[in-house]
DNA sequence: GTCTATAACCGGATAGAC
DNA sequence: GTCTATCCGGTTATAGAC
């Protein structure tokens, strides 16, 4: 009849929907709690569904966080500032890079909850962080690279290796000051490292180059 | 009486020994498994010690993992890279501290270990986190901000925070390749990030002294 | 008296069934 | 959506052994 066909359709229009919305309350869960102190029961309360729906969509609870990983891993592929692609002269491209970097990085709370569990069950999981590296990491350093590359007069050697010295510092501070929580012990604000990054970079905020 | 106070004496050394011994297989078994996949059955077996000795000398798992990190981050404090007085001038100083300081970061695997759980758990047990940093973290930062304080052909504005960028370099290396597994999708040489480091801190090359 | 060995208690979690 | 089978882990209690 027609409401067999009308409800085919619904139903197959809401199954990613479905999908969609448990991901989004196992993200919720995963990410407070963590990997084993999340129990399905509460995923699927979290989700509004029942836990036959939660399983009839995934497997099991490996499944289900391998899913999450990767479509959070996406999310930041597109919304991480990698995609950018970069050009210009350093002293009016890098102080904005960083600086936009350091705060879009120390801001996002959410984020730090991914890189907590991320690193905590690295060792466990050894195949998400392929993925998370792959859609995260490669291109942002990729992204770094290419544009130090294309500078000349930067005087880097090494783009890739300075990439990553790049990166790494801007990690290392969302780390220890709030994914760690080490801002009172730590305390080091973002326009010091920005500053000292730029600094270390040799990009003159004038006009002027001494070079030898 | 003398058997007396030599019996008081023998329980009381074999004391410690038996909490050193418990705090060994602890280590063992929470850097391998993680905090929650930890059971006490297994550190009691691991330690060779029954679970009733366990719970005596611990209160319960968490107060065992506490002692586990503190005692970690005190053999840290002094096996770090930090507790050596730095001078001399750059040239000479700066590449093999780097280099040393990026070797013996990628090599220790019960570190890495250790600093995976301290990151994945730092959300539950803040206070352990604090002890990490003003045993481990701290040290190290001050002692290379002191020497670059000391170095002002180095031209650093900041040595705080430069210190800051230099230590989260080494730490992201370690994180990537070594905590993370990246080692395949993010290939990266020690040598080349050292030398970049080097590159970047403009201390001349003239003083190598290796061989290739 | 302390350590060992073992078992019991209790909550909770996965997974699946009704 | 509840209910249940099954299992596992933290913690405590009961044995006995040195």
């Amino acid at each position: 009849m027609a409401s067999d066909s009308e409800k085919t359709d619904a139903q197959r229009k809401r199954a990613s929907d479905k999908a969609e919305q448990i991901l989004q309350g196992a993200t919720q869960v995963f990410l407070a709690q963590g990997y084993d102190r999340t129990s399905m029961d509460r995923v699927a309360k979290t989700a509004g569904v029942s836990k036959q729906t939660l399983y009839a969509y995934f497997s099991d609870k490996q499944a289900l966080f391998e899913a999450l990983v990767a479509r959070m891993a996406k999310q930041r592929f597109q919304g991480a500032f990698a995609d950018e692609s970069l050009d210009g002269n350093p002293d009016a491209v890098l102080p904005p890079l960083i600086q936009q970097g350091l705060a879009s990085l120390a801001q996002d709370t959410e984020y730090h909850d991914f890189i907590r569990i991320m690193i905590g069950e690295s060792k466990r999981f050894p195949d998400l962080i392929q993925t998370f590296f792959s859609n995260v990491t490669l291109p942002t350093i990729e992204t770094i690279r290419h544009y130090l590359e294309s500078q000349p007069e930067l005087d880097i050697p090494d783009a890739e290796a300075t990439a990553h010295i790049l990166l790494g510092a801007l990690v290392f501070y969302m780390l220890t000051q709030e994914v760690m929580g080490g801002r009172d012990i730590l305390p080091m604000s973002q326009d010091r490292l920005s500053a000292s990054l730029i600094h270390l970079l040799g990009v003159s905020k004038s006009s002027s180059s001494e070079n030898d």
